[in-house]
DNA sequence: CGCGTTTGACCGGCGC
DNA sequence: GCGCCGGTCAAACGCG
């Protein structure tokens, strides 16, 4: 992998045990409030470091003003209040941590994609930024020099520095769109989300059998970008990555699919309520995936995050009134229809 | 015919 | 400089 370096965070809770106790942890209270539990369900219960001093999110949230803050904060939680040498030798991803480019800088719009599937599990943001995930079940990290020097950097369009033919000037680094990846149990690789896309590219991976897969949003000039590849440890996983935020609505909703999709946001949304959806969007269908067996749905498993999202500078606390305001956007039902649509 | 997929070639970054 | 590797391009192809 070219000019990204890593952290590797492993688990090697069993699977199952292990997809569970991450939709404990993500409880939809501690969510916003309360600081993760070490209690015996919390799959951070046996990692180190886990005390008072590991921020809620909410903190972790504030704690974000300006790039190199939130370059700090790439490494939190997870990559600093958690002992790294403790998450070595796991053989399982768990966390991921977010790595984030200058693109926090440039103005905020776009909404998530958003599942029109009622009972899929795929998240998604365009939010955070999380570099590969090794097929071999190791989250890597953008380098820090990488990233900070992408941060002091003004944010531009990164694939069109890359295009043939403009080659970018003598020392800019290509920039990259913040990324999202989480981890899908899901006998398909590519989950619906809402929007359309064209597959551009496959590649083998490294030690992997399974090939991953580049897609792009097929909305014209819509920069989002996603792979799609499946763990070789757990082949019932796959992990997807989002980068780049849309700049228009999901197709589904500009067709009127309001029995599977509630309105979507408009596409000028602050990029932190994208990222809250996002969140929410995979915490809470996790935590309805957590209440019903597997079986109900073969195409669709359990989702987490392999990365917590980036706020913008201005990012603020999600209260409960924040909620509610996402929830008066459709929010809510636009990332969780399965639980809204329920009878 | 339009749209999406496949696939080999190519580019650029990085490590040695 | 060279090779490896991730990522992208684009022509060919398939499908409805």
């Amino acid at each position: 992998m070219s000019g990204e370096k890593g952290e590797i965070y492993h688990h090697d809770h069993p699977q199952h045990h292990l997809f569970r106790d991450y939709n404990e942890f993500y409880d939809l209270a501690s969510l916003f409030s309360q600081r993760p539990t070490a209690g015996a369900n919390s799959f951070l219960h046996d990692l180190p470091s886990i005390d008072a001093s590991f921020p809620t999110f909410a903190e972790y949230f504030n704690s974000t003003s300006e790039h190199d803050t939130i370059y700090r904060s790439v490494d939190a939680p997870f990559a600093s209040n958690v002992k790294k040498e403790a998450l070595h030798g796991m053989d399982r991803v768990t966390s991921g941590v977010i790595s984030n480019n200058s693109s926090v800088s440039r103005a905020d719009s776009g909404t998530g994609p958003t599942t029109p599937n009622s009972s899929m599990s795929s998240s998604s943001t365009e939010a955070a930024a999380m570099d590969d995930c090794k097929i071999d079940g190791m989250v890597k990290q953008e380098g820090d020099e990488e990233v900070k020097q992408e941060a002091k950097t003004k944010f531009e369009e990164g694939d069109k520095a890359k295009k043939l033919n403009k080659p970018r000037s003598k020392g800019e680094k290509r920039q990259r769109q913040p990324r999202f990846a989480f981890m899908t149990k899901s006998e398909v690789d590519h989950l619906e989300d809402g929007y359309r896309w064209r597959k551009y590219g496959q590649k083998a991976v490294k030690n992997s059998p399974y090939p991953r897969s580049y897609y792009r949003c097929t909305t014209q000039k819509c920069p989002v970008k996603k792979r799609v590849e499946r763990s070789y440890q757990d082949p019932t996983v796959v992990i997807t990555t989002y980068e780049g935020k849309h700049t228009h609505q999901t197709p589904a909703t500009l067709r009127g699919s309001t029995h599977l999709l509630a309105p979507a946001p408009p596409p000028n949304l602050p990029l932190h309520v994208g990222f809250h959806r996002d969140l929410l969007m995979s915490h809470l269908v996790s935590s309805s995936m957590a209440t019903a067996p597997m079986d109900t749905n073969p195409s669709y498993g359990m989702t987490m995050p392999m990365s917590l999202p980036l706020p913008p500078p201005a990012q603020r606390m999600v209260s409960r009134s924040d909620q509610n305001q996402l929830t008066d956007y459709g929010l809510l039902q636009d990332i969780v229809p399965s639980l809204i649509n329920q009878p």
